[in-house]
DNA sequence: ACATAATCGAGACGGTACGTCTGGTCTTTAC
DNA sequence: GTAAAGACCAGACGTACCGTCTCGATTATGT
């Protein structure tokens, strides 16, 4: 309940505002951007922007994630193989947001203070994702006992952002089978076969 | 041979900027880089800057490419393994440049046509180097015939860049041999062993 | 009453900046005049000058409107003659304003917009009071009926610029006598005496 | 003789040089006049503009001094209304100059040095002219022996450069005859006639 | 009802850095 | 040995946004 007194936020001027930075985003691109811009298309007040967001990137930080937010589910489906098959089926499928992704980590290098809050609010949410399905292979035994599961993370993140970044190769379903079966033949090794 | 008239190129000059880019990114951090005080600390016009670099971001990858010209070479100890852990401890070793070369990739991902400058004269250096070693090993037949030599290129740089950024996880020389490890392990299976 | 949205504007900067840009003109002249020596003399920002004038020159303008405001009152004294002394007499009395009346019409022949605003905002002013004068005089009779005076007046401001503008010759109450003498002797010739 | 050694200077670079000047004068008007501008349409160099003159205005008053040079010839016909109204004629014939003599006229209030440069080299020429027409008349005793012949100068110089300033009023035949008549009738007061 | 308090759109404010331009100097090659 | 070409320094120019602020209107809570 809002016990407090005064002028509620207004949700609709909220939701105007992350609309206007998602249309702003994909009329101009992300380094166009300007809080400037985002007021002026919201029909709202800069002031209002920087009550709420400490930055244009914390903007469009919550756009993101409101607007991807039910879209990547975990996948279960009982082996290391299906499972990270269908993670990185389900991540590739988001092509859509690579405009908005490189713009976030953009910002994210050259704002400690926004790289803390990307790392915690986006990146870490996706990392536990995938060492839930991690984790419960070693759980069925499908992983060597000594394997570095954080390495395993950041190769499978780290070729997805590399590729995002560089736009050098395809972020495909072939390249994720092709991922999966790699991991799993590495991560195996030693393991139960 | 320079045989054009009029007043040629102060080599000293470009020192001298290139020299100042790279104070300023040490005393002040890449994101408080700007054209004006490096054209102030090189003792320079700004138009010299604007004249013979498009963006602050050429100067510092000029001034980083100068920089670290020498710095890494391309071992070859007859195994891949060995070559492998050679490449990633000399790229490790590199960690100073952190600063630096986040905040080009962040230009690159802001920019476009930095973007392409980044990849062609910084990124796809590396990345043939590297190439190079897995070509040799594929020529001694330690790879497997289809490996697909691009992802494993996009591993070892994926979790470079992806540690460089996110700054979550080490990035020394046990990762190098771990990564080597794995890489191996992967790339071998079905190879004559 | 104003009703209009967004903070209004202070009437305390306007006249900073006015007063900073008298200050400016005293003690460097028109010529080395700069918005951002206004600005920073004001600690007013050079967007805030920009915003509610057009150029350093309408600034000045509107400093020299200000400042000299009530300064010249239109003489009665009930004869041309002695009308036209006692205008010219406090005329040549603001003297101090050459450096600042040069400055605005070396502004108004360089730019066209300003050129109408000068002309209409300060040389019309005085042009009308003196068409006072020479009106109430064709009223008492004292010039002949086919008198131009249009003319009479281009005499009297054009030798008031000229000798501002070229520095020749002095520009004071003596010239003024001179000037009355010879224009009431001119003007008069038909009249009737 | 040019007993000087070296590379005699180039009287068609000095023509094209000119002759630029008068062309960005008449295409883009004198405030929007560059020395580089010159430089690029006359094909020289920069240098070549500072060796001979001192500044853009400096280009343009050789130019209009030698595009104008046997422009106006001094009448003599016998008579000071006959004199002044050839005189008067002759001058506002060169109407298509305005634009020329305005943005010299600025330079020289806005530049000191300028200032007097074209004061001696083009204002006195003019005025020494014109006083030489009063001289004769007062030799011929058309003129009243304590006139003030300055005074004369001024009238008629002022108004020429008011209305040629203020673009108010007609700068046509009629006005010199109308001047011509006004200042015969009142310097003539008490002469011999 | 009325005071208090926090919201909102609007936009002015003091600033920073931008990228362009100019004046004037300096250093080469071309003639 | 002069002229032309053009690189150089220094710094003014007007522009775009920044993040803060002030205004008057609006919308809630608490007496």
């Amino acid at each position: 309940m809002d016990r407090r007194p005064g002028r509620p936020r207004s949700e609709e001027t909220r939701r105007k505002i992350l609309a206007a930075a998602i249309g702003e985003l994909e009329q101009r691109g992300y380094g166009e951007l300007t809080v400037e811009g985002i007021a002026a298309r919201a029909g709202a007040g800069k002031q209002t922007i920087y009550r709420w967001w400490s930055s244009k990137a914390d903007v469009v930080l919550d756009a993101m994630l409101e607007h991807a937010a039910a879209a990547i589910a975990v996948p279960d489906d009982g082996s290391l193989a299906a499972d990270l098959d269908a993670f990185l089926a389900a991540t590739f499928k988001q092509r859509g947001l690579r405009p908005v992704l490189t713009g976030l980590m953009a910002e994210a290098l050259l704002d400690p203070a926004f790289h803390d809050e990307f790392r915690d609010r986006f990146l870490f949410g996706r990392r536990a994702a995938l060492r839930g399905i991690f984790e419960r292979a070693a759980g069925r035994g499908e992983l060597a006992p000594d394997t570095d599961v954080e390495l395993l993370l950041d190769i499978v993140f780290g070729v997805l952002w590399y590729r995002l970044m560089l736009d050098h190769a395809p972020l495909d379903e072939q390249v994720g089978r092709e991922l999966a079966a790699l991991l799993t033949a590495a991560a195996g090794n030693g393991g139960i076969t």
